[in-house]
DNA sequence: GTGAAGCACT
DNA sequence: CTCTGGGTGCTTCACC
């Protein structure tokens, strides 16, 4: 069936449509989308669909949580201006139509093409079917090309089209509560909608694939982010479990301690007031009580109560002790020990994050709802926490593989820093090694504070670092700090013409980029403000390693992916925190899965520099370490 | 709903 | 003399 001819050009515009000029719309543009509602449709449809290389993927839903979502219809396209729309009837007849595709679906030979296919892969995962064939994503084709920009999909099409597609509004009305579901919608308006949304996608991909050739980013593109879609998508799924007994009892815990510590500070403050209020609380430390003597405030005028400025009035005051008590109780209380079960998904009984795989400035993943990439572990009261992510089952264990000194070795790397590599080479303890030349005397005379301040120099050192950042977390004066870094870019001098260059580059340029191709732009980097210039300096310096890591570890999850699939393996990789992978380890496959974990890990993005993993296994994930 | 402050991780 | 390490996400308060 042939949805709707175009409307006459003069067509009253509809509540919603923009009204942007210049931009053409559906209305005017000739098209032919199809839908696709009975049984004979469909099959003609998935002749068609078989006979191609590639196709253009859109699905509608109920909902953005592919854990909750019910199909509402497919949408394919294949050339431009032409589209075809499945709609699927409610569960439980949804099933039998959705089966008709699979096989095109989970075809490895068709290519799939959308915009943020990770939710379209994911909710078809939850309704059983696992996508296949390479794939072409336009949003992150488009967060590779032009990072600072929006990648909504309008916004590309308005951009790169002249066209402004329906927007979703005039489907579902525009106010949050009320506002419709897809299923709701009439078929013929929704088969519009989402027929162009695939046809818009089909055509951007034609628009976007030579940009990403022209600017050398064809490697990160088709070698890292587009295979490592399905990785995220099998890794959202398979989810954690999380020991939610145990949190509830450690929350308990933290309860009555927050209470004691509670109320503590009212009987010393004299009067009781919100501790969770850093402005209440700044008023009764420095104007009620006049606590040290000349309190910093922030920008914004307040009373400045974070932890640092707490530590330094502790010694003094028992009051400030308290809150210090209280604060990390909280913390540890309500983002974790009480968040995290209601994270839980009863149809699995696990925790299931969703990934980010391209919003950051440098190419690492982020992780939401909830972050798993921010469990504690510094603190003894912090790893309760991290005890409670456990195991699948009685035959399996975590496993933890974490890259060792995963950007330091990459900055050797890059810099071709002689004196580093050479200290990564010998397999030498790199801070000690850091530490004998900084200050000058034989690695075995150094000391575990010289080994710390070494320590320090080395992480700061990626970040861009300054005396003044130095001081501050050794605890040293400006000077040492000073001379420090100084000692240092004489010791290690490729590391100084690395910083020198990467920054001249910077300036010439605009951006600087990752091994793999991967951007970050400097708009500040000839900045006349001193301040903003030098910040720009430090992710000139920055943006390459931590991104060139986050491109070797990405590579390194796509080929353990693979492989944990080509062996048919029980083991599942869970979860990414920047520099390390996650495992249930079924114990059967122990040897073979560390022995391919640890070997594609330091094998995945080869350098002049030999990556070292450290792995360990446990009944949890704080014993995995 | 939004921005700030504070803090958890790497 | 001034400013002052990279990258995130979540919770809470305070205000719109």
């Amino acid at each position: 069936m042939l949805l709707g001819e175009p409307e006459a050009a003069a067509a009253k515009p509809k509540p919603g449509a923009a009204a942007r000029p210049g931009l053409k719309t559906l209305a005017e543009v000739p098209h032919q989308y199809h839908l696709a509602a009975t049984a004979a449709e469909r099959a003609q449809l998935i002749r068609k669909l078989q006979g191609l290389d590639s196709f253009c993927l859109d699905i509608e839903t109920t909902s953005l949580d592919p854990k909750a979502a019910r199909l509402v219809g497919l949408a394919f396209s294949f050339a431009a201006h032409s589209g075809y729309y499945v709609p699927l009837p409610p569960a439980p007849r949804a099933a039998p139509v959705l089966e008709e595709f699979r096989p095109v679906l989970e075809s490895e030979r068709i290519e799939k093409v959308g915009h943020n296919l990770k939710f379209d892969l994911s909710v078809l995962k939850w309704q059983g079917i696992s996508v296949g064939g390479k794939l072409f994503d336009t949003l992150i084709a488009h967060s590779l090309l032009e990072p600072e920009m929006r990648h909504g999909m309008d916004h590309l099409a308005e951009v790169y089209l002249d066209y402004t597609p329906i927007p979703i509004g005039r489907l579902l009305g525009d106010s949050g509560a009320a506002r419709a579901s897809l299923a709701d919608v009439p078929v013929g308006q929704v088969a519009e909608y989402a027929a162009e949304d695939a046809d818009v996608t089909w055509q951007l991909r034609a628009v976007l694939e030579p940009l990403l050739k022209a600017r050398g980013q064809e490697r990160v593109f088709y070698e890292v982010e587009a295979p490592l879609i399905p990785v995220l998508v099998d890794m959202e799924y398979e989810g954690i479990k999380v020991d939610a007994a145990a949190l509830a009892e450690f929350a308990a815990q933290l309860a009555g301690e927050m209470g004691a510590a509670e109320k503590a500070i009212y009987r010393l403050a004299g009067t009781p007031f919100n501790l969770n209020s850093p402005r209440q609380l700044g008023q009764i430390l420095f104007d009620v009580l006049k606590l040290g003597a000349a309190p910093r405030k922030t920008r914004t005028g307040q009373y400045a109560t974070d932890e640092q400025t707490l530590q330094a009035l502790a010694a003094d005051h028992e009051i400030v002790r308290r809150l210090l008590e209280y604060r990390a109780a909280a913390k540890l209380k309500s983002t974790y020990a009480d968040a995290l079960p209601e994270a839980i998904w009863p149809g699995t009984g696990r925790v299931h994050t969703t990934y980010h795989q391209v919003m950051t400035a440098t190419g690492r993943l982020s992780s939401q709802n909830p972050n798993v990439q921010n469990i504690p572990i510094r603190t003894e009261r912090g790893q309760e926490i991290r005890k409670a992510f456990v195991p699948r089952g009685p035959e399996y264990r975590l496993l933890a593989a974490d890259y060792s000194q995963i950007e330091l070795r990459i900055l050797a790397a890059l810099s071709r820093e002689t004196v580093m590599l050479e200290a990564f080479r010998s397999g030498a303890d790199i801070h000690t090694a850091t530490a004998a030349r900084v200050f000058g005397i034989p690695p075995g005379e150094v000391t575990p504070e010289m080994r710390r301040k070494a320590k320090m120099v080395n992480f700061g050192i990626a970040y861009g670092i300054s005396a003044f950042g130095l001081s501050q977390r050794l605890g040293i004066s400006r000077a040492e700090a000073g001379t420090i870094i100084a000692q240092y870019f004489q010791q290690f001098p490729g590391i100084r013409r690395y910083r020198d260059e990467t920054i001249a580059r910077a300036r010439e340029r605009g951006y600087v980029e990752t091994v793999t191709g991967r951007r970050r732009y400097l708009r500040d980097i000839r900045s006349a403000n001193d301040t903003a210039r030098a910040a720009a300096e430090r992710n000139a310096i920055n943006a390459p390693i931590q991104g060139s890591a986050a491109d070797m570890i990405k590579l390194a999850m796509v080929a353990i992916h693979r492989e944990l699939v080509r062996r048919g393996l029980r083991s599942r990789m869970l979860l990414q925190v920047h520099d390390e992978l996650v495992f249930d380890l079924y114990l059967p496959e122990r040897e073979e899965v560390r022995r391919l974990v640890g070997e594609i890990m330091t094998t995945a993005l080869p350098l002049e520099v030999a990556m070292a993993v450290e792995m360990g296994e446990g009944e949890n994930w704080l014993a995995a370490h």
